[in-house]
DNA sequence: TTTAGCACTCAAACTAATCAAGTGCTAAGA
DNA sequence: TCTTAGCACTTGATTAGTTTGAGTGCTAAA
């Protein structure tokens, strides 16, 4: 349990620390803080606080930082997100305000503002049903062997592979085999999907064509990129920013993670409506031992839930960041409902 | 002019510098020439090379380390490609002997194994005839409101961008776009194309469609794309191991370079038959200035000329990276020549 | 032309000294 | 009981001074 005095050091401590990154000691605080009190003061009431694990010394007679536990409490129980500044409020406006064709630039767009906005690095995802369906499969010839395949569900999303065939595109065939597909497979989910494909299908296509498994290889491929959360990044460049003494291992580690849409699914975890914080070490993976992953979900109503994210050091501007977070996710959920308006109606 | 033993002492003392990284002086030099001569001399021959401005000293009274026209020298005429290591060989064979269903997969793969075997970064360009032309355009619905464009140019290359589109989706209308740009449009090289589509095109068109502007921004969007060269990159994050005490500000500057196909296109500069090097600030720029590039293209008979290349530090081993770069261009194209008979014949 | 010898230079590694910021603790005061 | 002035102490950072070792240029003799 933490006195008033205590919870007024403690947010000072981490704001102090964030916004300098240098410790911060006892003389410091007794200049700054709106209570009067002298530095022996607050000395006695950091040892309480160090005691309580919220913040910690670098060495044996510096000042104080806070703890990862500190982090939390301050998150949980003393930050208050700041306002927009009116700049970020412009950025916004004209960097979502302009026509677009797609979801996808939309989506891709917000990742690039929000890491303008905050200099660390934005994940966006866009809005999905829960579990989206096939809605259609087309097989279009190209050329004299090359075919594309498409495959588009019914939240929008639309895969495509184009490969090449040995021996002649026989158009039959391949309208026999469209047929089937959309006959069989339109309306399920895509796991389902999945499963048949490994069972009865491949019985019923090699009536169509000699050698069913290139084909088979291609749906599939088609079919779990369909599946698979498709997360945009910004600011990717921006995590150089704080690896000055962190080794470059650590650095690859890191990207290579960011790289790997599976790995950044399990990083971001299950949405949660509320704003979530996860700091440090509170995230199991290693590399991320220095970093806080801040993420949010948004919705747009009928059309699913998606979420964004910031990853910055843990050593954030907490409230800043979470200002950010909190007034973008409205603005997206609003623009996208715009943009499903004109497009729907 | 250089004499034989000038030659030797800067062949010795770039091979020295490449391998270890350490400025190498005299006494180092005399123990391992295979003449026998004194260290003095050597520092005679040094100060000759000095004079010349092939080697230079980082301080008044350090070893030597090659000078920009040192390399450039020991590439032009001393160095000798090194073979393959026969650990080298079977990466190769085991990377590019798989069975693949597109060019770009096998180019894209390339990048990956050429920054393997390498440990720097590298890029690939698949083989493209002088000018292709339009060989196909297709217009498919995909949806309520989607639309997917496709176009083909007649060297295998495949763009496609999927848009929506306000209002409902008329089929006719669409069959009559294709049909003229298929009549137009097709058999054009693609800068033809885009300035047909900039003068009678749209005029045209304005007969079928209410509102013409969206549908040519797309065209137009694909069309750009198409006309690009693609490169493919492989072991960006290789990048990070030259950059201990460069600063964050130019290795962001280098990842931004390398991220911009324009950027890199106009860096890796005109094909030439030959291996070329360019060394540090042979380039003009300036993020490039401790690096060195060595670009090689490749042929592949009737279906165009490639080009692969590798990008390092300037110290880097250039005997072998030569041996490499040779020895890779020639597995790629018989491996094209393969694929190509596979699916043409 | 080569080479032994020598004085000289400079970065790097190590040591010692000083500084500044901060702490804990004690004892006196409110 | 809480607050605070005072003081001894700790520690990382900075600075200056030393030492070491690799290397150089130059001279003079072979």
């Amino acid at each position: 349990m933490l006195s008033e005095r205590q919870m007024m050091i403690l947010r000072a401590v981490v704001r102090d620390f964030t916004n300098t990154g240098v410790p911060v000691g006892s003389k410091a605080l007794a200049k700054q803080l709106p209570i009067h009190v002298s530095s022996a003061t607050i000395r006695n009431e950091m040892a309480a606080l160090e005691e309580q694990g919220l913040i910690k010394k670098t060495h044996s007679s510096s000042g104080r930082i806070p703890s990862v536990e500190g982090y939390r409490y301050y998150v949980d129980h003393l930050v208050k997100p700041d306002p927009l500044r009116p700049n970020d409020i412009d950025v916004i406006q004209s960097s979502l305000g302009g026509d677009f064709h797609k979801i996808d630039e939309i989506i891709s767009q917000s990742a690039t503002i929000l890491s303008n906005l905050t200099s660390y690095t934005a994940f966006t995802l866009k809005p999905e049903l829960k579990d989206s369906r096939l809605s259609g499969f087309r097989l279009v010839p190209l050329g004299k062997r090359q075919i594309m395949a498409i495959l588009v569900t019914d939240s929008g999303d639309v895969e495509n592979q184009t490969f090449d065939v040995a021996g002649d595109v026989d158009g039959e065939q391949l309208e026999a085999v469209v047929r089937l597909i959309n006959d069989q497979l339109v309306g399920l989910t895509l796991p389902e999907v999945l499963k048949k494909l490994q069972a009865d299908i491949p019985v019923q296509i090699a009536n169509y064509l000699q050698s069913p498994q290139g084909f088979l290889d291609i749906f599939g491929d088609v079919l779990t990129r369909a599946a698979q959360e498709r997360f945009y990044v910004g600011g990717r460049l921006n995590l150089l920013n704080f690896s000055q003494d962190s080794d470059v291992d650590s650095l690859k580690s890191l990207y290579s993670l960011i790289d790997k849409t599976d790995d950044i699914a399990s990083v971001l975890g299950q949405p949660s409506d509320k704003i979530s914080v996860r700091i440090g070490n509170e995230m199991t993976n290693d590399a991320l031992r220095n970093f806080s992953l801040i993420t949010a979900t948004y919705d747009v109503d009928q059309h699913g839930q998606g979420m964004i994210a910031i990853l910055g050091p843990t050593r954030m501007p907490y409230s800043r960041m979470l200002g950010i977070v909190g007034a973008f996710r409205e603005e997206l959920a609003k623009k996208l409902l715009d943009y499903y308006r004109f497009y729907d109606e």
